[in-house]
DNA sequence: AACACAGTTGACCAAGCAGTCAAGTTTGAT
DNA sequence: ATCAAACTTGACTGCTTGGTCAACTGTGTT
């Protein structure tokens, strides 16, 4: 073995220790954060959670903001990847559908990933704000115009398509941020497999039909 | 002036002095827990906003926990007031629209209620559990049945109306708990007169559009 | 065996906070 | 003028909690 197969033998074992207690951290820290709010979260019930001893998260995480911004900035990631979906595409009904089957998957599977973004964002995004000026503001500005065109080639009805945007947003988070109200609302039972098919469907089928150009004009 | 009159001279003006101070508390109690939640808000931010001692709000308010109950109980008086607008009627255009428009203007006049909302369902309703079983599920259920009264007279198409709902909640609710969002993707501002206008007749023309039957048939 | 070094952990500390209290003030009645 | 009762408020207290620290463990190298 040579020197160099050794220090890197040492080096990738350490690391992925480090690696595997900081995924452990992180997704504990979003379980926490997501049920009780930033402030409403302690270093201990993290670490619970987390099933580590307090001053071994703060090992990994100097403090608790950087333990948070990380947690956010994660959800950036899925968000960005959902968005991707919404692919430039001549055909708005391929597009839109896919894009509110990819967040409502989102919402299914990374329910409080959604829940941190929107306290984050409810309480005036003190740590994303930067993100919300460019990558989203570029990002959306981009799907606007793209939904205008729709609009020109007479593809769709003509609205705002900013509102529109906010509607699927809206629509497809609230099932991830109202979780405990949509399953009090559904005899305290989480919805079935069925019930979220049944649910992205009806969503696509309300904006679409709300959008597709009348028949026969 | 008798003895009665006397009595009653004086526990009104207390009760006055007493209504106006609760009246102030509370709504510089709802400001600041709708900007930081129940655990980043703290009595002396709450007092700060009202502009007097913290011990005079504890001396109107037995504890945190007691006044952010009245905060909340304040918020499902203006949740119901809404929902009443969606009133029994044969014309659902004109009961969907109205409902609309109360929603969204719940969304622009009491922003900071409707986020104190979110971020008590979205922790799980600890405070507020007992009313989304009862009067929540009741009112929802009534409105469902009337929907479904709706499919079953051709009068919209048949979507599951559980969803719809869902869909305009989230929808209107989005524009006070993402308000920052959205105005950041504003340019910075708050929407104006006609954004509000035009929000709002785009939030129903789409869903209207989506549900209204297919003329001709 | 001795060493280096990342990782682990219980015990501790200082700051911030909800809630208390006792000494005031104000107001209207007699 | 005196009293009663509601209201006001600065100072205090005990508890929670983020963060620190020093001692310890495990592992691979020489």
């Amino acid at each position: 073995m040579s020197e160099m197969q050794k220090l890197l033998n040492l080096k990738a074992a350490k690391a992925e220790i480090r690696a595997e207690n900081e995924r452990v951290i992180l997704e504990a820290a979003e379980t926490i954060f997501a049920q009780h709010g930033f402030r409403g979260s302690t270093m201990q019930m993290i670490a619970d959670q987390a099933e580590l001893p307090k001053a071994n998260v703060h090992y990994y995480f100097e403090s608790k903001k950087e333990l948070y911004r990380r947690v956010v900035e994660q959800i950036f990631g899925i968000w960005l990847q959902a968005a991707d979906s919404f692919e430039q595409s001549d055909n708005p009904a391929e597009a839109l559908r896919k894009y509110i089957e990819q967040k409502m998957e989102v919402s299914r599977l990374r329910k409080n990933g959604s829940k941190v973004w929107a306290n984050e964002v409810m309480h005036g995004a003190p740590i994303i704000q930067d993100f919300l000026e460019t990558q989203l503001t570029e990002w959306t500005d981009g799907r606007i115009e793209m939904i205008q065109k729709w609009i020109d080639d007479k593809k769709i009805r003509p609205i705002n398509p900013r509102w529109l945007l906010y509607m699927i947003w809206a629509t497809t988070q609230h099932y991830a941020d109202f979780a405990h109200q949509v399953e009090t609302l559904n005899a305290a039972e989480s919805l079935s497999k069925e019930q979220w098919e049944d649910a992205t469907e009806t969503v696509f089928q309300i904006i679409w039909a709300g959008l597709a150009p009348k028949s026969g004009t």
